[in-house]
DNA sequence: ACATCAAATGGACATCGTGTCCGGTTGATA
DNA sequence: TATCAACCGGACACGATGTCCATTTGATGT
């Protein structure tokens, strides 16, 4: 294996495990983390040509069907410089899903009610998932090429919606949590929503609605 | 293409489209559908080595990496036999799994209640939700191998299901439950069972009260 | 401005899986 | 036992993968 970089020039770990652990945003958040020596202009400009090429194969063609010769090829760069960053389409699209991704969790974590803190657990949860329906609205695209590789459970991100979703069932005194947050997030699968959305024909407000309706039903707070 | 049958030796139709209409089994369903010409010695036997090989070989080593090569030498058999089948490794798995959710879908129509007809919404779903992850438990390799294809929404069983968890899901009052159906069915994915049982390492019994209780939340049915 | 050298690049290679074709084989039927 | 359709599997052409390494490029220090 060639040694690869992530785009910030650290060494790449496969998105950031540890998010699965602490509803933080990943390490490389923002523009903190400067790398240990510049990255050079030409690696700069060849990563924002692959970065930009990728997104436009994703929304064009069927995600799955997306191979690493044809982003080089797009980008007009060799396959081996492809591979020092990215050991994969699916690491790209998950590249570029990121900052979106990050930026719901800047405002579950620190913006106003209902999606920040405040509001009950119901209508957080019901707010998270419309937020991430509109993630799933604008991008679906990348989210299906992020998970063509086949986990979405092992990148940081999912980690985050986790533990997110794990303390409002808390809150809303459900039984087991640890077991039935990952059963609520499981809607919100790009596959899914690409069935409710393109192939059943249903429009965006439908298929919030009723996660909205499954929100209140799951969080509603209740005696034993 | 090659021409390609069925194990039957009938027409290939990629599963049961059908049944995403009706709720009824797959038209192959039990042991009527008699072929036009009856099947040769030759071709049954290799059709029962394939089936067995590839059982083996699914619940050996992870299933996005077997490879008709793989199940073709397993099985001693030729690769292009094997195509004249199958059209890739999903479609086998997917062949494996049909009989035991063929065997769910019967006691969903005609076998006694909760599971079958009678009981409340609530209940049906909450038995609807244990049988499939006892099927999960018992053949999660083959239900892994069958979505690598990529569309497990594509089958008949998943039409089976939809309609199955849609109906209950109207007769529980849901205010959208052609939106609602899928939600429901999203935390049976594969991949979702696998992080919970094998990644998180929760018991099939946390996981499946889990659901239960997400199945009394969602079918409770209450005034407007 | 220029020399230096590590970082970055991309052409090329070996390998593997895919999907199909077609000449040879087998077995059901008369 | 003869006939012929169905079946079989070796072989081919192709596309994608992942890595190697000779060459180029740009950041740094003098």
């Amino acid at each position: 294996m060639t040694d690869r970089l992530d785009p910030s020039g650290a060494p790449m770990t496969r998105n950031d495990v540890a998010a699965r652990e602490l509803p933080l945003l990943g390490p490389a958040a923002g523009a903190g983390e400067r790398p240990r020596v510049r990255e050079r202009a030409d690696a700069a400009r060849n990563r924002a040509r692959v970065l930009e090429a990728a997104g436009r194969l994703f929304a064009t063609r069927d995600a799955r069907q997306v191979t690493m010769e044809d982003i080089a090829r797009a980008a007009g760069v060799g396959r081996a410089t492809l591979y020092r960053r990215y050991p994969d389409p699916a690491s790209i699209a998950t590249a570029l899903l990121d900052e979106h991704e990050r930026r719901i969790q800047e405002r579950i974590l620190r913006g106003a009610p209902p999606l920040g803190p405040g509001a009950s657990p119901a209508d957080r949860l019901a707010a998270f998932y419309a937020a991430m329906i509109d993630l799933l609205e604008r991008h679906l695209h990348l989210a299906l090429g992020a998970e063509t590789g086949g986990d979405r459970f092992g990148t940081g991100a999912y980690g985050f919606w986790r533990a997110h979703v794990r303390v409002l069932l808390t809150q809303a005194g459900a039984p087991d949590p640890e077991a039935a947050a990952d059963a609520a997030l499981a809607p919100l699968a790009p596959e899914v929503y690409r069935l409710q959305r393109h192939t059943l024909g249903l429009s965006q407000r439908r298929i919030t609605e009723s996660l909205e309706w499954m929100a209140r039903r799951l969080g509603e707070e209740r005696e034993r």
